[in-house]
DNA sequence: GTCTATAGGATGATAGAC
DNA sequence: GTCTATCATCCTATAGAC
């Protein structure tokens, strides 16, 4: 258990505080993914947490500061997984684990992926302060890995922005997709082994494609 | 010009309804894309269409009716899309003909797309007569094409069911996600020539992966 | 810190004149 | 078929007692 170190002159953080603004903050994942911001009813999300509604207001002051909340919660993990690659890397090896880190993501995680997605389609407003000048720096960095493996000759000369694309499009799918999959599969859900088989069948294709040998 | 030729004993259709329904779901697609159902207000949707409120109802009776015509609208849409493949076709040819088809449609009709996937993230209520048996059937078929290519040694043997979802992923994202990719590489819109590089792009990494070659 | 009661505003829907 | 006026509902947010 670790302790809340508060910075000098900041409020401390009560353990209540935090452990309230947790329970608010899951129960307000799920609506979110399930409904949409604007879906979404502070009252809904109080009965789903367990506290009276004024509460939400105490602990988050706005609705909006609350989905916020929720946001930045989904990007630390966003971020956590997106800096696996290097130009050291041996390329089929960092890929597989990329793909496999980014399905584990769309398995675990499905509400954030959608929370996000739909953050994304309808204007990304509340990401603006998310996609800054960090954010394309950090972006191109990424690419930078792809450019210098083929630089150096290890893999075909694709497009390594749009690799980046096609790599979160296909991954995410599983995660913001998986009603219509359910549906034309015939499952109810998707399992552990289904998440594991689309991965496979991703690093196969995509490896092969961008002229890798599987590293498996 | 093609006459509405009504059923036996259906109302016919009139010139003005016909017109002033077209403008209805025209507008009303724009804000759901951009809103979702929730986030969208008639009002708001009747000053874009130049109408007033009252009208949309007189149309539509309800704001959900309002929703699954533009639903089904779209539907129309991506149904026409989906048949160009036949296990008689060249594997290469077919691929490429399908994956640009789809980035087009990405490019042509993005709210289509968006509106779509908002409704299918939020679980896709809405689309229960649509993911129904015959769907099911249907993909079954698109499937059974890919298997018979594999079948006939014309292509490695991928999952043809992943297969088409990392079809359907990659593409989509171009139109899901464009607020991002847009932030990402500093554009502010994604032009025809952007969307065909990434469509190449596809077609070279995925028919490669697939242990066929280049149709171009 | 917690919770009830309520203000204040927006929205879906309809009645009814034209 | 068109449009104004209005109702009823729901939701965010806050005041104020405990």
């Amino acid at each position: 258990m670790t302790f809340e170190v508060p910075a000098h002159g900041a409020k401390p953080v009560s353990r209540i505080r935090q452990k309230n603004e947790e329970t608010i903050i899951k129960a307000a994942e799920d609506e979110f993914a399930r409904h949409g911001y604007k879906g979404t009813s502070m009252n809904t999300i109080a009965q789903n947490a367990g506290l009276p509604k004024a509460n939400l207001h105490y602990y988050f002051t706005n609705k909006l500061g609350l989905y916020v909340a929720v946001l930045s919660n989904i990007i630390e993990l966003w971020d956590s997984t997106f800096n696996t690659l290097t130009a050291e890397d041996d390329p089929s090896e960092a890929l597989t684990r990329y793909i496999r880190a980014k399905m584990e993501f769309s398995r675990r995680q499905p509400q954030a992926s959608r929370i996000f997605a739909m953050e994304v389609i309808s204007g990304g407003e509340c990401l603006t302060e998310y996609f800054n000048q960090d954010y394309r720096a950090w972006f191109q960095g990424r690419a930078g890995v792809f450019q210098a493996w083929i630089d150096a000759g290890k893999m075909d000369p694709v497009d390594p922005v749009h690799l980046i694309f096609l790599l979160w499009g296909s991954t995410q799918h599983y995660a913001d997709f998986a009603t219509q999959i359910c549906r034309v599969t015939g499952r109810t859900r998707l399992t552990k082994q289904d998440m594991e088989d689309a991965g496979d069948n991703l690093i196969r294709i995509i490896l092969k494609g961008c002229g890798l040998k599987p590293a498996i």
